[in-house]
DNA sequence: TGGGCCAAGTTGTACAGCCAACTTTTGCCC
DNA sequence: GGGCAAAAGTTGGCTGTACAACTTGGCCCA
């Protein structure tokens, strides 16, 4: 009876997907790529099936398998599917490609919120938040410029990291602050003046802008950003199934 | 003890998950929007706790509600993600906006595909396939260039319909073709000549592309098509958690 | 050869139960 | 009143069972 290789720490169906991910990706599964029925899995992995089916959900939702009642699933694709913490944070998303991230901070200052600020982190009127305002580039070549508010208690964690501290984001998790949702609307403006002049683009040329939410387990607020990029540095990828999405990003 | 009241198809927890999601948009479950315990709604709605689960994870991955453990599950925001059939079709999406969708077909025409498009679609090379080009309206106001390549089985299915219909995709559905899946990526480009003539902008005016690729449940392409959009007509949102692994169960 | 029917295999849905992990509330003690 | 510990309440995770719905392949028969 085999067992679950990919660690030993988080829940077991967790477990289970990031070894059938690896399997996949490997290019285990034959030329056909059908999959063992989930009774072979759960006897092969000593766990019940309901367990299989959960870690099987995971990669359904990624659009890794096809799942189709009455006949075996099988292999759609290889792991192109990001996770969500590579979504969240450029920094992470830049060295999964490959590429060296890298940036500066621009600005960073502390006030009430306006209104509108207010709405956008669901915060009462008069709060205090961080404006942070960040040049970022790949491979040292400007892609992006990043306008993110901050709620107090999370700017104020932002405040005291070293300046040239790489990700912010990554050093939030480690403090223990938990990104669960974000929401990013995406669409296209024209570049500002000062958006033009950080990326060294004409003023009014069109750039893809990137506008993200991301709220904890509670659904309170912890940052809203606007990021606008080059166009043809990124693209971005939605994948859709019937009961899940899933978004990444791409380099153009 | 309370029924579920959205119709009688399809699973029950499905049916559930429609019934809470119209609470929760209807504003029931008190200011403080803590939704009763998983024991309770089982109670109430006569069904197991599980199946309860199954229709809070689907409510879940939606962003509509936070899941915690220790704590109730709170309200986060009333349904503001669009339905999987809304991103995947047209007129779907543009009666949901409250609009009024039209366009015409300007070119529909079947041929072997090159190379690039075999790709595309995942076809063997010399497949047969369907070219519709469509011009795409909001309230007589023409807002986008539609592209789409259909495999052989699909396409003659579309080249019979009449000519002025309306929602392809709606009808494809009604055909009993099952649309599981769709990848979605989006990026910015410039007009070309024909995109300039037919949505009158200007020769290398911006806009914003969306390429999409569609397959049914056993992982078969049933179209990919690209989609160019003036710009300020449209955004894409997007909503991504780290609880997609919250999908206990899903259907096929 | 072709069509239809049946049986085996596989996933989907639903139920019941158990414990763990975590949060909130309660109540006690100082 | 404040602080701390215990208890109650709630969701997460896992197992086991049963049946329904569906696909596939093989068999039989015309």
């Amino acid at each position: 009876m085999a067992v679950a290789g990919g660690g030993t720490t988080g829940a077991r169906y967790r477990r289970l997907a990031a070894d059938l991910r690896e399997a996949i990706t490997a290019g285990s599964f034959g030329s056909d790529g059908r999959l063992p029925s989930e009774e072979q899995l759960a006897q092969q992995y000593g766990v019940s099936r309901g367990t299989v089916r959960q870690a099987l959900a995971v990669l359904r939702a990624n659009g890794l398998v096809t799942s189709r009642r009455g006949t075996r699933r099988v292999v759609l694709g290889t792991a192109r599917t990001q996770s969500f913490f590579e979504l969240l944070s450029f920094t992470r998303w830049a060295r999964a490609l490959g590429e060296e991230p890298g940036g500066r901070t621009i600005d960073i200052e502390s006030c009430p919120a306006n209104p509108s600020e207010c709405e956008q982190l669901g915060l009462e009127p008069g709060a205090q938040i961080y404006r942070v305002l960040r040049l970022r580039t790949l491979s040292r070549v400007p892609i992006m410029i990043e306008r993110t508010l901050y709620p107090e208690h999370i700017g104020a964690m932002i405040a005291r990291l070293e300046h040239d501290a790489m990700s912010h984001t990554e050093s939030l998790t480690e403090e223990g602050v938990v990104f669960a949702d974000t929401e990013h609307t995406i669409d296209l403006v024209h570049a500002e003046a000062d958006d033009a002049r950080l990326l060294g683009c004409a003023p009014d040329a069109p750039l893809m802008r990137e506008r993200r939410r991301a709220t904890d387990q509670a659904g309170r607020p912890l940052l809203w950003s606007d990021d606008r990029f080059v166009p043809g540095t990124i693209a971005f990828t939605v994948h859709n199934s019937v009961a899940t999405t899933a978004l990444l990003r791409r380099r153009g």
